[in-house]
DNA sequence: TCAATGATTGAG
DNA sequence: TCAATCATTGAG
C-alpha cells in the first residue's frame, strides 16, 4: 500500500483495510474485522493525555502499535492520519490464507502471526507488509467492541458473513 | 513505591 | 459469569 493510504482518516482506513492481505515473514491473511480509534474518542488510549504507551499513535500513519492488554493478549493497531494526531484501527480478526490457526480475536491474531510488543512502532512496508487483498462483497458497520467508554460509537467494520470475524 | 484496571479469551 | 495475569497509569 502507498504511505498516503495511512495519512487518512481512521474511520475511512478502517473501512478500507478490509480483505487487504497482511503479509508477515511467512505468513498471509485477509484482513476482516476493524475497528477506529480517533481524537476526541472516550475509547481511544489517547483521549486524555500523550502518554509513553500511546505516543505511536501521534506519529505520521503507516506504523504498528501493539501494545498488552488485560496482562496476555497483544493487541495489534495501525497508526492513522498525520503526525500529531493520535488516532489508529485496531485489527480485530483476519482469515488465514497460507497457515491454520485461531485468529477470530485481537489477542489471537497477534498470537497467530508471531506480533508483539517488539513490533510497537515498527513502519509498515518492510517486514510487515499490507498489500491489496480482495474485494469485500458486504460490508457493516456497527459498534465496538469490549470497550467500557465510547462503545456505542459505530467505529466497528468487518466483512459480512465471514466466519473468521470475532466475537460469539 | 503501590494499587487499580483494561480495545480479551476460554472455561465453567 | 469469571478468573488468569501484567504493563501502564495515576495517586501517595
Amino acid at each position: 500500500m502507498n504511505k498516503s493510504f495511512y495519512t487518512r482518516d481512521s474511520l475511512i482506513v478502517a473501512r478500507e483495510l478490509l480483505g487487504k492481505e497482511i503479509v508477515y515473514k511467512d505468513k498471509e491473511a485477509l484482513i476482516v474485522e476493524t475497528e477506529a480509534y480517533t481524537t476526541n474518542d472516550p475509547g481511544s488510549h489517547a483521549y486524555k493525555k500523550r502518554t509513553k504507551r500511546n505516543s505511536v499513535m501521534y506519529e505520521e500513519g503507516g506504523r504498528l502499535y501493539v501494545y498488552l492488554c488485560y496482562g496476555m493478549y497483544n493487541l495489534m493497531n495501525i497508526v492513522t492520519d498525520k503526525k500529531g494526531v493520535p488516532s489508529a484501527v485496531l485489527i480485530r480478526a483476519v482469515e488465514p490464507l497460507n497457515f491454520e490457526a485461531k485468529t477470530n480475536g485481537p489477542g489471537l491474531l497477534t498470537k497467530a502471526l508471531g506480533i508483539s510488543r517488539e513490533h510497537n512502532g515498527l513502519e509498515i512496508g518492510k517486514e510487515f507488509m499490507i498489500k491489496k487483498g480482495i474485494k469485500p462483497r458486504v460490508v457493516v458497520q456497527t459498534t465496538r467492541v469490549g470497550l467500557s467508554r465510547g462503545s456505542e460509537l459505530p467505529y466497528r467494520f468487518y466483512i459480512k458473513d465471514n466466519p473468521y470475524i470475532s466475537r460469539k
